[in-house]
DNA sequence: CGTTTTTGACCGGCGC
DNA sequence: GCGCCGGTCAAAAACG
């Protein structure tokens, strides 16, 4: 039920896109994922690497969605915060947290939000970065597949939270929506510290694709959503949907319009207002190219990438090059995207509905 | 028909 | 070793 909310979030899109690399963009977002074009990767100072997401992915697909990721970052740049974690090659390595560079009034926000929320470590979203092992840093997918290779079973794999790469994008509302990826919510859960649940996407682009996206409400901005990538894409990104069926659930917004006072600020979202801007679908429909021009504004964005641990970037890297090509099929490929409805309906929908009630979904 | 969303339950990591 | 919590899976329902 409640879960509606935040497919908006789901919606958002991916925001971020950029890469995991630490960078602190102002605008949105460190990671890697996704781009959705609101991040705009670079437009601050950024670090004199290039290739941002050219560590990460091993395979050449996912290094596409490296690409992406600054791809869609430059369209937003909103503000980015990137967390030191691993350093990875792409970004040099940008201070330890984020901030500071553009004073953003959203970035305050969101750094505040970090904070808050990164209280506890467990969360991967920490900031800083552990200890800074050098390795490590398979997404989680990749470690499945590592895993299974190895003989593991295919069970999940865990393994331990904290040692996943994750970028962390802080996004407003209207950044949401620019993600070029399509996403299919999976789960849902109540996250202990926060009023507002946790949704998970996984791309849906394609099968084998292991990147996964959360999206969050922060608890001191309402209006901002912090929007986790895990995972690299393994495939560039899509042109165009493949599937509308039961993309859009929302129709009209079944759900009640807005539940929780935090919506306050964005209430509106619950209503029908929100949707003029906000296209957050879930699945995310590839609008793609707006954003990624577009967007800009000023949205802000801010994202944070983290690794966990470090311990085996390495892998990562072997594929910066691929990433670089990504950039380039990105460009290609994202084409535009239309869906715009489901996006709309998303947020009222959704943002509405999420009362303490959702807990249902993911989790239990 | 195919895909997505929703939701409960399960699994596993992590902290104490 | 136990419990908590987060993340994922899987079944059912809904939509285009």
């Amino acid at each position: 039920m409640s879960s509606v909310d935040w497919d908006l979030f789901a919606v958002v899109r991916s925001c971020s896109s950029s890469v995991s690399t630490a960078t602190i963009n102002t605008n949105s977002c460190v990671g890697h994922e996704d781009d959705g074009g609101n991040c705009k990767q670079q437009q601050d100072p950024p670090p004199p690497s290039p290739p941002l997401f050219t560590h990460i992915h091993g395979d050449r697909d996912s290094s596409s969605s490296c690409n992406e990721l600054q791809d869609s970052c430059k369209p937003f740049l909103p503000v980015t915060t990137t967390t030191s974690w691993s350093p990875p090659p792409l970004l040099p390595p940008p201070p330890p947290i984020v901030s500071s560079s553009a004073p953003t009034a959203l970035m305050k926000q969101e750094q505040v939000l970090l904070e808050s929320q990164d209280q506890k470590p467990r969360l991967g979203v920490r900031v800083f970065p552990p200890s800074t092992s050098p390795s490590v840093f398979v997404f989680r997918g990749q470690r499945d597949q590592l895993l299974q290779q190895q003989s593991q079973p295919p069970l999940r794999s865990r393994k331990r939270k904290n040692q996943q790469k994750r970028t962390i994008c802080h996004v407003t509302q209207e950044n949401l929506s620019s993600d070029m990826w399509a996403w299919r919510k999976y789960g849902q859960k109540p996250i202990k510290g926060s009023p507002y649940p946790r949704n998970y996407y996984r791309c849906s682009s394609s099968k084998g694709c292991l990147a996964r996206k959360q999206v969050e409400r922060s608890n001191l901005d309402p209006n901002i959503f912090i929007v986790t990538y895990t995972g690299e894409h393994t495939h560039p990104r899509p042109t165009h949907r493949n599937s509308l069926a039961g993309s859009t659930r929302n129709k009209s917004q079944p759900v009640n319009p807005i539940p929780k006072p935090d919506s306050s600020g964005q209430t509106v979202l619950g209503s029908n207002t929100v949707k003029e801007e906000i296209h957050l679908s879930p699945t995310t429909p590839l609008k793609g190219n707006d954003d990624v021009q577009g967007t800009n504004g000023d949205e802000d964005m801010i994202s944070q990438e983290v690794n966990m641990e470090d311990e085996e970037e390495d892998v990562e890297e072997e594929d910066d090059e691929d990433v670089g090509e990504d950039d380039d099929m990105d460009d290609l490929l994202i084409p535009n995207l239309a869906v715009r409805d489901r996006d709309d309906l998303f947020f009222a929908g959704n943002f509405s509905s999420w009362s303490a009630g959702s807990a249902g979904g993911g989790g239990g």
